[in-house]
DNA sequence: CCTACTCTGTAGCTATCGCTACAGATTTGT
DNA sequence: ACAAATCTGTAGCGATAGCTACAGAGTAGG
């Protein structure tokens, strides 16, 4: 419940905003968004509410830029694949990443399944997330399949890597990119 | 925490604890376990907390109740593909008691990721399930793949399964019986 | 140095959390 | 019919949830 809006202007120490971000992303892709209180994440930040209050004007908008910083960095970083690159490298490239931002990934996940009627930004983000996934995959079987298949086949990836990062996560002797490897040997 | 440790033993109207056991599989299911009170559990079963502490002892054992009876009918409803049946048959049947059973799915998904350091019995219910998954992709592909390969198959299949369940119950037009479908014909 | 703005600590608000003591109602075995 | 066992309602426990008022420290520009 937002009560004051306010542009954030941070300055000199806003390292402490940053901090924040990271404990909560931490927090929340362990033990879910209702499991993280506010007094957690000051914790393990090391400052108390107010500073907290002061940055974000509620738990839901603090976790509403813990999506939009997480989204952000994640795309920069997960590019789509250029035309040049080879497909072992894009497939190493990307699964590289899941691993570098997992907890992101999580926190992700937690929020789809622990919907809780949450804000219509936080559904659009996630939308536009899965889309580019979609993209990405479609963007690297374009070259080897039928484009009647393409959407099927593209649906198809982006759910066996979901599923395969869930039991990484798990603590299942599972590895993102070898499935993804056997995948697409498969195609 | 479980102060008093008692065997339940139910009798008359003892529904109670089957809606108490259905209200907490749906709210958690939405929710997640942290997001879930007791009171909301009580609201939608149509009692008060007393009573909900008559049949469990705490929060933490009415979920494990959860999970355990959950697994059993789940598991009875999904036995192992017979050999006489056709293929086709197996997959749509597996496909129809995921979508019956997609409630008690979510909750284990929830508690996969909302780990919060539950009990042991906890993880290995959800181990044993998981291993069940394995072994039920492996009866089925079998007959139709090189036995150096069934493991990881049987590993690629269940995560991809596992995704397209969570795409569909996050609202995207994706039908698992229809990827299923997809992927075997891969195979 | 002074003023304005940015950030942090103290202290505490109301609401709800998980849970319980206990009396009473209901059902069961004999 | 009577005692024992099975359930349910009232009322409230201590702890923590999210959040805030407010005083004051730190920093920047003039």
């Amino acid at each position: 419940m937002a009560t004051r809006s306010r542009a954030v202007r941070p300055r000199a120490n806003s390292d402490t905003r940053a901090r924040i971000l990271d404990a909560a992303r931490a927090l929340v892709a362990r033990h879910g968004y209702a499991g993280t209180s506010i007094t957690m994440i000051c914790r393990a930040a090391g400052i108390n509410a107010s500073s907290l209050y002061w940055f974000f004007a509620s738990k839901e908008e603090l976790f509403l830029a813990v999506i939009e910083e997480g989204a952000q960095t994640f795309l920069e970083a997960v590019s789509a694949p250029r035309d040049g690159t080879a497909r072992e490298d894009a497939v190493a490239s990307v699964s590289r990443q899941l691993t570098e931002h997992a907890l992101f990934l999580r926190v992700l996940l937690v929020m789809m399944l622990e919907a809780r009627e949450l804000s219509p930004a936080f559904r659009a983000r996630m939308e536009e997330l899965r889309a580019r996934s979609l993209d990405w995959w479609r963007a690297l079987l374009a070259p080897m399949c039928a484009p009647a298949d393409l959407d099927e086949f593209a649906v198809l990836c982006r759910a066996t890597i979901n599923g395969a990062f869930i039991a990484e996560q798990f603590g299942e002797p599972v590895s993102v990119e070898r499935v993804m490897r056997r995948l697409l040997k498969l195609l």
